[in-house]
DNA sequence: CACGAAATGAAAGATATTTTCGTCGCGGGC
DNA sequence: GCCCGCGACGAAAATATCTTTCATTTCGTG
């Protein structure tokens, strides 16, 4: 909330009014009345391209009006600024809001001719929107749940074919780090053969986003009848791989079309919640996954090249 | 391309990369590593209090961080700008945006005996901003000229290890979907067996967060050398790897800590860069990739069971 | 422990901003 | 019709600010 009435009460009278914000375009409506003819020309350019104007030093503005710096430096002055210099920070604050201000166009999906800066605009706000909604939708018992199974198994397999085969592996990367065992499949016939081997106090993990998946759903089935404690990491809590959940984990799922597969977007939701039970797990056995942390970051340490600089 | 990490910057680092206007704070966090200590010291009051630096005078900023005027106007260059004047200028614009925009949300680390909730709320805001920070900092004239690359390749290589190779493997996975010859190595040797094969039209695809790892390094190398058009994945533009690169697309660097690996946040980069990669690539062969991207999905339905409910 | 490269700050040099001061144009009074 | 005073206006000096140069210091290395 700015304080725009004090603004318009101090400036029109005594110099005590502190610089405006954003409400200059007013303040030179506002002033215009009270300005010698040069220094109209000057306001009028400055509301009319702040942004423009902000990159222009004294002399630019001077010429550019066809007037003086003198002039220029009395006209800050009469909109409330010290001088000049603060004038031009001013404006270049409000170039920045008005560029920020005009950005929500970024709703609609993306199209075969979009610049490519418009992608990574919208993509970029597509995946933080699916976060934002994962995020929100996740349930933190079940969760909590997931990663108590977690921290205490004796062995964790995780299923996933395709874009979340990776993830699946993405989680596994991370739990073997911390010194859990954990395998991720991505041969349905592995998988199911491996899963005869659970047993009560194992962990099975499936990610599927549309929770149809065969490949997926058998061998957490297997590991379901086996007795191993069982979770679902899907988009569809309704789908079939949840009968053999003991725990289901929701993702959102956010818009897709053609230039925008569904892999892509699950995909990020699906790594917020892997991310989730990681940490989760890292906390439950701190003691034992802080130094196997900073112990894996130790042996990769020879693989890199020296750097430049740094610490 | 030169061999020497310095002329990155002297030659033609600054000029074709146009100053941040918003994206201020990733840029510190990604270029800081390659600072010393003095201009850390002063990055790291810009990105901290935007609008209180804003209103110093370069001297006053050199005092504040106990620095010189020197100083200061090297971080001012490295950070894209021609000068203090400018940075300041885009100070203010932060500061505007910041003030406007909702509050610079309380970005506490992830303690041991966070609840679940807030791990969950936490890991989601800092992806958001991860991509936040990522998409305005891609340079999106790099960015087509890969993508230009990508859609004429003959063949596409693409390097990483560890969770770099995850992202590798999500952007080949794609690209074969559209119809492209691609292929993730993960392994060094077999990726440099492979590089030799590759000549002018051909692609190569370096993914390594910290830029120094040399078994993607080298492969991108030995492609550079034969030829073909390379393309760096990193979230230090200033590291080896981008000797060898045509492209370098810079990924943020959010912060990290022991709950929270470097490679979760650099993934979450990562991967939004790969997904414009593909969408670039798929809006450039609209006509292949279209009728390839059905065909996938077509192929893929009957190995998803009927789901229970819904349509 | 000396060497050389890189980092740093003091001060000179270049620009930009602010102030000063004189000119000019415009009404109104003589 | 002519003179006078008032204020706008700009040229240029004065000042503040920014940039560059260069000598010194620091740090890693052989």
């Amino acid at each position: 909330m700015t304080n725009d009435v004090k603004e318009i009460f101090g400036s029109a009278g005594a110099p005590p009014a502190p610089p405006a914000p954003a409400a200059l375009a007013a303040k030179v409506r506002t002033l215009a009345p009270s300005m010698t003819r040069s220094m109209q020309r000057v306001a009028e350019a400055v509301a009319d391209d702040p942004a423009g104007c902000a990159a222009l030093t004294v002399t630019g503005l001077a010429e550019l009006t066809g007037t003086s710096e003198a002039t220029v430096v009395r006209t800050a002055r009469l909109l409330g600024y010290p001088g000049y210099r603060d004038l031009r920070l001013a404006l270049a604050g409000l170039a920045a809001q008005q560029q920020s201000g005009r950005a929500p166009a970024i709703t609609t999906d993306i199209a075969v001719d979009d610049p490519i800066a418009d992608v990574v605009a919208k993509l970029a706000y597509d995946e933080q929107q699916t976060l934002a909604d994962t995020a929100a939708g996740l349930d933190t018992v079940q969760l909590a749940a997931a990663v108590t199974a977690l921290a205490g198994a004796r062995r964790t397999d995780v299923y996933g074919v395709g874009a979340s085969g990776l993830v699946a592996q993405d989680l596994t990367q991370k739990l073997l780090r911390i010194g859990l065992m954990a395998h991720a499949h991505s041969d349905p016939h592995l998988a199911v053969t491996n899963a005869v081997q659970l047993r009560s106090g194992d962990v099975a993990i499936a990610i599927t986003h549309s929770g149809t998946t065969g490949d997926v759903i058998e061998p957490l089935r297997v590991a379901f009848e086996r007795g191993a404690t069982t979770v679902a990491v899907t988009g569809r809590p309704d789908s079939p791989v949840t009968q053999y959940a003991d725990h289901v984990l929701t993702t959102s799922t956010a818009r897709e079309s053609e230039l925008r597969p569904a892999a892509m977007s699950s995909r990020t939701g699906q790594l917020l919640v892997v991310d989730c039970l990681f940490v989760g797990v890292a906390q439950r056995t701190y003691d034992a996954a802080a130094p196997a942390l900073s112990a894996s970051y130790e042996a990769l340490a020879h693989r890199h090249r020296a750097t430049r600089r740094g610490p």
